[in-house]
DNA sequence: GTCTTCGAATACAGGAGTGTATCTGAAGGG
DNA sequence: CCCTTCAGATACACTCCTGTATTCGAAGAC
């Protein structure tokens, strides 16, 4: 059976559990519509025990946003980890928008909360901004290693593709959400590929004979 | 001299006044980080004044919705209004953009504030949905004009190329809030232009003789 | 087995926001 | 010119949230 917990992993439970019961809530009634009480309830504690974990609401906003950009930046990396083809990078990233696809909603939800939560606190907005341009800068690697598998030179700097990539992604989530008819399951990896296509195309035409 | 308001024309004006100071404070500090006080306060009127105009802050938030989405299907009109050619379509697009830019901070936020408060609220939902399609029907024409003064046919449907811009519109904006660096003022009329020369390009290749 | 430590619960004081009920003064009809 | 009406101000009662100070009880060292 269980081993007796130690108090130190304890505590990390205790952590874990509000960090998850503030992403439900915060999806859910937003930063600003969630109370600590409400936080320290769902997970199980009360308002004592939150405040033992963590300062303030701040800090927790804080650690979940770690918490969440470090795996986004981990699932971008697998993007690119031994993709040998162009079409495995787009492949992967057709699945990684299908399982997303499943949990839109709240993922949006939470992820456009921080986002505006970050917006109006300086040290916030750079620390954001700075795991963006991690999790850009993978998937950037990731197209770079797919142009070069077909020896295509790429119509603009990977970068600036990732970057067009990536706000896509972000934009049609929200249409998406928006409207299930309006833009599909599909959508999003039907935007990728059509732009891949249109990419190879458009260096194809400026470069004759590669 | 200024004509005595009427009793209609000054009910007006502090709906007005109290719109105003709500789009600003939302941007600010959000919707559920602003109180009924602060907007009327920044209106110059007290809590009596705003209860008797609104029935309370979701209504305020719903009239909100309504003035500014009216604005932008409007703006998103004059893109195709005798649009001749396609660079003009691209010109306008560019330009608007731009003059977007100025003010991006406050005008993301706001929209974000007024979609995150839309998506917990199924009436609001829709509303902003058929707004948002309403919009992106505009570009869809101004695009499909675009694309037959040019006698090119588009890649994909036109309505399916609108919401691509559409959406990276969002996403980029998203990005450029965050970090002028990595996404700069041309970005998205940088991407805008590329995705275009894109998918003519793979027109071009898709149908060799026109 | 006892005693110290620390994670979690409880209690409390203070602040902020909400909505309604009531009051006031000016618009504008007759 | 009066007097009714209505936009806006004021006052109040109520709820909810926060943060801290204190207490409780179990882990785990000796």
């Amino acid at each position: 059976m269980n081993q007796r917990l130690t108090r130190r992993q304890s505590r990390e439970l205790t952590r874990e559990q509000l960090l998850d019961a503030a992403a439900g809530l915060f999806a859910e009634h937003g930063v600003n519509g969630t109370s600590v009480e409400q936080i320290a309830e769902r997970a199980g504690y009360t308002r004592g025990a939150f405040y033992g974990n963590f300062e303030g609401k701040r800090e927790i906003v804080l650690a979940l946003l770690e918490q969440r950009t470090e795996r986004e930046i981990a699932e971008m990396r697998a993007l690119g980890r031994d993709a040998g083809s162009f079409d495995t990078v787009l492949e992967r990233l057709r699945a990684w928008h299908r399982r997303r696809d499943e949990t839109l909603t709240g993922w949006l939800a939470l992820r456009t909360e921080l986002w505006l939560y970050g917006m109006r606190d300086p040290e916030l907005r750079t620390l954001i901004a700075d795991r963006e341009r991690r999790s850009r800068a993978e998937l950037a690697d990731a197209l770079a290693q797919g142009f070069a598998a077909r020896s295509v030179t790429p119509p603009a700097p990977v970068a600036f593709l990732a970057l067009i990539l990536h706000s896509l992604g972000d934009g049609m989530s929200i249409q998406r959400v928006l409207s299930d008819e309006d833009a599909g399951a599909e959508s999003i990896v039907d935007a990728i590929e059509l732009l891949m296509r249109s990419w190879s195309a458009l260096a194809a035409a400026e470069e004759p004979h590669g």
